[in-house]
DNA sequence: TTTTGAATCGACTAATCAGTCTACAAATCT
DNA sequence: AGATTTGTAGACTGATTAGTCGATTCAAAA
């Protein structure tokens, strides 16, 4: 249900993705996506509300992701192991929302209400850190820092598993990456 | 000399980096920069050439900043060092080049050709890279890989001081984002 | 001095775009 | 059933855009 609505979102996901925001008019969406001008804007207000849409919902999809079998009892690297993993694979499966969100998470067309919505739901990363610094685990810097350090780390490897999606699967590479994000923030 | 060529590219790249690339009007960046449309396309083609011109020169006036000081005779620890900090206080110094660049080096409108014309000149940091892995000094993964996440860090890092310029000059900062990104590489 | 071509200007145009309007059909409610 | 809301369509419009063109100035070469 809803399906005119998702072939929308979907439609202007590849679109922005492949041309950007100003080289896919809501006319073109509209069209690939098999459905009428009007219906686009029965839908979403205006072409920034889409826009705004398709970032949040891709934020949403992404941050539910992160959680994914991470197991209370384990230790805390085995948690940030899991949580590296689940973006990786997250990625790899969903390419496009990948770049999307990367690409425009810093762009002026994302309002700043929207970013700011969307980063409260990071709040158990933060939990996380917090914890590994009180047992001397991870380095004593400070919390945003070591944030943004990691995410521009995950958005290196990310980008370079995407030109290489063949790595994927070996076991050594999966080690590898990994020990590059765990002895950049442990203490 | 070519002063209305400069402040053209000046001009627009101040309003990509505030506005986006499809929110800036030809019209708006002439009348901003004081000179007339005609003059805009008497230097530039089209838009396009304009901005992978201004991507272009960009990446230069970076890379030749990454090289400075660094010392034929030093450690290769503290030649990274060296290029690190060049890095980072380039973009504190070229805030708006520093964002245009990190925005849109993955953006559809930086053309394939542009994007591979740039990235030869990062030749030296291969080299040093390879040397690194050679000595055991560096850790043994592929080294796209790792240029990758030294990258990607490194945005990291810059966006976080972007956000705390403050903290540029406090000693225990530098050594700890270095701490950061040499932990990262080192093997 | 004369000639030439680069630099500059801004009015103009053809194309395109975001968003509107009207109409009708399907679903939902009373 | 009848009434009201929601979904869908696409032609249309007013505004805006990238890029053109012919006129003018200016500096340097011949």
């Amino acid at each position: 249900m809803n399906t005119k609505r998702d072939q929308i979102l979907d439609t202007a996901l590849k679109l922005f993705v492949n041309n950007g925001f100003h080289a896919t008019p809501t006319s073109k969406i509209a069209k690939d996506a098999g459905v009428a001008t009007g219906t686009l804007f029965h839908y979403f207000k205006t072409k920034e509300e889409l826009i705004n849409t398709l970032y949040l919902e891709t934020k949403d999809n992404l941050t539910n992701s992160l959680l994914e079998n991470v197991n209370v009892q384990e230790t805390l690297k085995a948690k940030f192991r899991q949580v590296f993993f689940n973006y990786i694979f997250w990625a790899v499966d969903h390419p496009n929302h990948q770049q999307f969100y990367t690409s425009y998470s810093n762009s002026p067309f994302i309002t700043n209400l929207t970013k700011e919505h969307g980063l409260q739901r990071f709040q158990f990363i933060y939990e996380l850190i917090e914890k590994g610094q009180d047992e001397d685990i991870l380095k004593a810097v400070p919390i945003d820092l070591l944030v943004e350090a990691m995410q521009g780390l995950l958005n290196g490897i990310i980008k370079h598993l995407m030109e290489n999606p063949e790595k994927m699967n070996e076991e050594k590479y999966q080690n590898d990456a990994f020990k590059l994000f765990w002895d950049t923030i442990k203490g």
